[in-house]
DNA sequence: AGTAAATTTGCAAAAAATTGCAATAGTTTG
DNA sequence: CAAACTATTGCAATTTTTTGCAAATTTACT
């Protein structure tokens, strides 16, 4: 079996399952677990799909655009993009980054929405054509394959030129104590850039991200403004960070 | 047995089964591996399949044609594109900006090309990510929806400093006396921004865009270093381009 | 025809890529 | 914390690619 077939394939599996171990992988395309193993390495770094441990997972922009307008709806998104459009109904300059929760919440906006946004993810750049009221400033820099995001000093230059009102903040984990991180360190002071151009900071949040600790540390959660998630206030999950100065969404 | 008839089973193979190894092929045609081999370098670099490592599969554009019926040998599109190539070879850091006869060549580019390239073209941009040797350099700005492009003045500063040794200019008209032009006002000025910070221009054109004559002008065809086109040298619609300074492929 | 030039073909040796394995290190889960 | 699972690394076997070369074939031209 040739290589680009088997990545093809493996492509196509995550296509219609969302997700893959690499053990079924390796029987399924009756290679050895290393091949598959290296074959999703390749493929994670075309920013095609996501490595997590134990097999992988669809590339969140990819099935995002293929399962648009198929109705396919994910409920936790949902609430937390309702909540993140309150917000941004009153603020004319957004800042939004990569992620793929980020990306939901753009592609959601109401079409009738007078806003800028100004972002480093050219996914979210391209899906904001469909709105025709919202312009769209992009960053420009070293484009990032694996996150598909604009990075590296050039995009940190050209925020200088920025004076935002709200500032979307993707983020990989967030954790009472240790604050809010991401798995890359260039990523991670483009975010603090990020933070310091803009009035205010919201980071949307999804359950899975909450409590664990990623590699390198953006801000703590006081440093937020907003703190926005699906859950119930009185959740208890969301308890320990109801003394801090953030407010929960 | 003739090339010509082995190269046209090939396709045909490819047509049907979508994948095939170079030794499955060299036992079904009788010859040797060596033969096929090249015969698939020939059908690559005519755009026809994508060679890959042990064998090659059928290029979306082959199917498509293959299906109905028209002529497969040669598409306007990949004489271009295998002319374009050649220019490239030389040169490490290519500017290349919106268009559909840049994204085409862009994708076709071969995956052990060590270049950079600059674009103020997401679509771009993500489309190599599939070339991991290809550094890709995005160009910030206003976000032009209608043609999914940057533009504006923070996308003519981010060229101030490029070096390119090569800029790809997408045109809409060229015409012998009237000069290359397009739709757009602040675009014609982008492209004039990036001609300057380029030691070559060339420009790839298809039929139907010579001899027409679009709004805003960007520069004369003697501006221009290489002209390419998908035409036989001593077509008449050519002769009018020939006293000027421009090299034509 | 007949010959020279160009192209094509197959072969062999060396270089490069791919693959699976095993030992080791690291993660997750109960 | 330990067991089970997963990831990483280096390595060797295998396969594929590349390169140069010489024989065979085709083409072009007189």
């Amino acid at each position: 079996m040739l290589k680009e077939e088997r990545q093809q394939l493996i492509l196509e599996k995550l296509g219609t399952d969302k997700k893959v171990t690499l053990v079924e992988l390796g029987q399924l395309l009756n290679v050895s677990y290393d091949s598959v193993r290296r074959d999703v390495i390749e493929l994670e770094d075309r920013g095609l799909l996501k490595k997590v441990h134990g097999g992988a997972i669809a590339n969140s922009y990819l099935s995002m655009k293929a399962s648009r307008g198929l109705g396919i709806a994910n409920n936790e998104f949902n609430i937390i993009t309702k909540k993140a459009q309150k917000l941004i109904e009153n603020h004319s300059i957004v800042l939004m980054d990569g992620g793929t929760t980020n990306f939901y919440i753009a592609e959601q906006l109401p079409k009738s929405l007078e806003i800028t946004v100004v972002t480093n993810n050219p996914h979210l750049a391209t899906a904001l054509a469909e709105h025709p009221k919202i312009e769209v400033i992009l960053l420009g820099g070293s484009f990032y394959k694996r996150y598909q995001i604009t990075l590296g000093s050039k995009t940190m230059q050209d925020l200088e030129h920025i004076n935002a009102d709200l500032y979307f903040m993707g983020i990989n984990s967030i954790h009472p104590q240790k604050g809010l991180a991401i798995r890359q360190y260039e990523e991670s002071l483009l975010k603090q850039k990020m933070m310091s151009v803009a009035k205010k900071t919201v980071s949307c949040v999804i359950e899975e991200k909450m409590n664990r600790v990623e590699n390198y540390k953006v801000c703590d959660v006081d440093d937020l403004d907003y703190l926005v998630t699906s859950l119930n206030p009185n959740e208890k999950i969301l308890q320990p960070f109801k003394g801090k100065s953030v407010e929960i969404l």
